[in-house]
DNA sequence: GCTGGCACTGTGGCCGCCCGAGTGCCAAGA
DNA sequence: TCTTGGCACTCGGGCGGCCACAGTGCCAGC
């Protein structure tokens, strides 16, 4: 397939159908695109391109519309992501930067997402790789109950009470915070768990049993840190998209809300050189999203951004703004 | 509207629609339940009931469905909430006893009323009413730079830096964390800001501006954390019931989105003697829901639980489950 | 290899038709 | 006064025929 006229074809066939969602024909092509040849030549290449399955006619005599692997390689042929316009970029930032808290942030990205695609966005939430310990706090609530508080980096506080066989002295309280924090303070929370067994085993008798159940919590809250989150929003958008041509809602709804389904499928995609990574129609396998796309990418260390709509959408725009919402996404989370 | 045959006629007239989905004429009416008349009383007792507004019909020969009033009706002559079966709760028992945190008593509980009720269910976070402070941890970090950790009983810890014009001793640190644990432990979250105004105004100078920085802080989160947040799930579901009938599914997913909105809406309503409150089409204003209907009760010391769905729902089996849940989540925030 | 021309072919809209479900009304009976 | 059986009436929806249109495939000529 390295027929420039017939790749010129099967672009101005996608746009056309992106734009006014019907099949088109090879009148409607040389009408709306200077392909410098007539309508009957561009009828002889429709019928290679659809001899090499790149687009189908619903019906014997009706327009072309592109296949799966019509999307694929239109979506390959693109060179390089075009940027965001100036005002797009401005409103971005604006919006993004005085978010108060990683949930506004989150929220405001996905939300951010969805209106400049028009579509459902998904964002991972930040992964723990990076994030440190900043602080640990043990605080005694009386009665043999204790608080344990873990404060990484990443401001996601999370906190549990521990119960303890038998009550601690305050000094020995002291001393077991003193061990915590030296264990833990500054490492990776990937590395917490296992610090936190070394601190616990080389724990003097009297204070062994108190440091092993407030180890195993801290460790707990480090490992749960590295929860696997997400959000989404505009799925009101997926109305307007299924409205017209199949793409069902039913299926696609019911797989955003399965959260580990879309986690993974997300996980799974591998952004090429352009930045960002499609997956078009029965490449997500058999199954709810058979019949969408999903435009994503990878911000910060190793999380994920990305939308999901009609395999008939606006690649390169979408593509884009996935793009550059992920790039702010990474600016902000890593300042 | 005293007449108990047409009573019985029209929620006859409710559940036929709800099961059949289609609309109900009179002799399918007699033969489906015993009413003991003729059809042709049926079809006296239904013009009846369409001179008072409680059904309509779609056109001139095709059985009736209830308007808005009619479903009002119906759903006032429920006389109680019947209660759950036991298999039923004590699904809702283990599911929501070992959940780990309250973003995970949220995420399980909304993912169970919509399974329940086959329907999208919303969940509001728990007011922060009631919820005390458990503890605040104040954390040198070095440079003037001070980590606040607010704790309060509901488990939803803030935490913030604050950067001090001047760095402070160890001991004066010491001594400002007391000041601020005297100040706030124990009290209502509500009661935090002005607490620590106070705190603040009685402190000596040398420790007073720190002192005022980590107080608005610390009131800051506290009031932050009476923060308006809900959780969503089964859209999906609305697919399913948008599917056949009218309710189209956009406006509902827009309304659902827009949290703020919902969230008003949830308070607006009081629930009544039977402990659930409903909306029925139009009386949920003209707007994207005014096809649909909202079922929701309150748990806890002011939040609510409720499912949105079409008018055209089960609205005994619905309330039962919302109620259900409610009380079960009222139960374990409470322990 | 490109082009104009021509015959061909489904789709969708439109019309007319009929059937059936369900109604409203009426007159008779309890 | 309420109920009942009967009867005429009325739409909606499904079916078949028709036509126009859009778009194709193919062919002969340049």
């Amino acid at each position: 397939m390295n027929h420039p006229r017939r790749l010129q074809i099967l672009q101005a066939i996608v746009e056309d159908y992106v734009h006014f969602r019907e099949p088109v024909g090879s009148k409607a092509l040389v009408d709306r695109h200077r392909l410098g040849v007539s309508s009957a030549t561009v009828r002889n290449d429709m019928a290679a391109l659809e001899e090499e399955g790149l687009i189908t006619a619903p019906h014997t005599s009706s327009g072309r519309i592109p296949t799966d692997k019509g999307y694929r390689t239109f979506v390959d042929q693109i060179a390089a992501v075009k940027p965001l316009s100036g005002p797009e970029r401005r409103a971005i930032q604006r919006l993004l930067d005085d978010a108060a808290d990683i949930d506004d942030v989150m929220e405001r990205t996905v939300r951010l997402l969805a209106q400049l695609t028009q579509q459902v966005a998904v964002v991972q939430y930040p992964h723990a790789s990076g994030v440190t310990v900043r602080h640990v706090e043990v605080v005694d609530l009386g009665a043999g109950r204790v608080l344990v508080v873990l404060i990484p980096t990443n401001g996601r506080v999370a906190q549990r009470v521990v119960v303890l066989r038998t009550p601690l002295e305050e000094s020995q309280l002291l001393e077991l915070r003193a061990r915590v924090l030296a264990a833990v303070v500054g490492r990776s929370l990937t590395a917490v768990p296992d610090a936190l067994a070394v601190m616990a085993a080389g724990t003097a008798p009297p204070l062994q049993p108190a440091a092993a159940a407030v180890g195993e919590a801290v460790g707990a809250l480090a490992a749960g840190g590295a929860e696997h989150r997400m959000v989404m929003a505009g799925t009101a958008n997926l109305a307007r998209a299924t409205g017209d041509f199949h793409l069902s809602i039913g299926p696609v709804l019911e797989a955003l809300e399965e959260q580990v389904v879309m986690l993974r499928l997300l996980s799974e995609m591998e952004q090429d050189a352009r930045g960002v990574a499609v997956r078009i129609g029965t490449e997500n396998a058999e199954g709810p999203l058979s019949e969408a796309a999903v435009v994503a990418t990878g911000y910060g260390p190793q999380s994920k951004v990305g939308v999901v709509g009609p395999m008939r959408m606006d690649y390169p725009s979408t593509m884009a703004a996935v793009r550059a919402v992920a790039r702010y996404l990474s600016r902000i989370l890593g300042g």
